[in-house]
DNA sequence: TTGCAATCTCTACAGTTGTAGATATACTTC
DNA sequence: GAAGTATATCTACAACTGTAGAGATTGCAA
């Protein structure tokens, strides 16, 4: 079962803070943006039907809840479905362009360089 | 105007041709899994809406159409949306994850190693 | 030249998604 | 204990998307 955007969004925060409320979620996304609570809640509810978070407490009326779904086994599909819808399932020209136009320091770089070389040693 | 997961399965397929009718488009991606030329059709359609392609001439009643928008001004935005809704606006764990996961050969590595080390000596 | 096949045009519909109101209910504060 | 507030539940809806049928039209083959 794939996520839409906002329920991605919302997993981003759950997989940051690991446990948290509706009201604590939309407090935070509404720093950012204009959405009710009603709003988040509902992402909240259809994440919880889709078994990517579960209730794992009660606080008085409140729920927190958790984290089911791994952020690397949402990730690595969607990665993937990335690179073949725009790239026609090319990663280099992806990387190339990140390489060369998204925002990376210095420290950056010489990390990506030793998982290259890494990954170099293994094909070799 | 963004575009569809679809529209832009189509649109690629514009981009390597740079001219196709809508019959021709269709027989390829009937190639890969049905669709009847009534969808791909409508998707088309759509595509000329939002001029993202134009007629670009007729043969019998055949219409023939060609990109209007380019490849890199549909990718652009979509990669920096990508890395803010998978990664949280950071660019060095998407790539990371390419370079360790996905397929890369001997030549790109190569390559990829070069614009890095291009990047680096701007950035010093 | 006539009929068939290809193509186009128009319309429709159900699932998903972002959006949110209305209403119920349970704490909390006084 | 009453009132108000925070939270949850339920329902709804419009836009977008993938899907495709019905019907009109035109060009080509025989």
């Amino acid at each position: 079962m794939s996520l839409s955007d906002f329920e991605l969004e919302v997993m981003q925060l759950f997989w940051s803070l690991d446990e948290a409320s509706a009201p604590q979620i939309h407090k935070i996304i509404e720093q950012k943006r204009d959405a009710t609570y009603s709003t988040v809640k509902t992402i909240i509810d259809r994440l919880e039907k889709k078994d990517a978070i579960k209730r794992s407490k009660n606080q008085g009326r409140t729920i927190y809840y958790s984290p089911v779904m791994e952020k690397q086994s949402v990730r690595t599909p969607l990665i993937k479905d990335f690179i073949n819808r725009v790239f026609l399932g090319k990663s280099r020209p992806l990387v190339a362009h990140i390489l060369a136009e998204e925002d990376l320091n210095l420290d950056d770089i010489e990390y990506l360089e030793a998982v290259l070389k890494e990954r170099k040693k293994e094909i070799k």
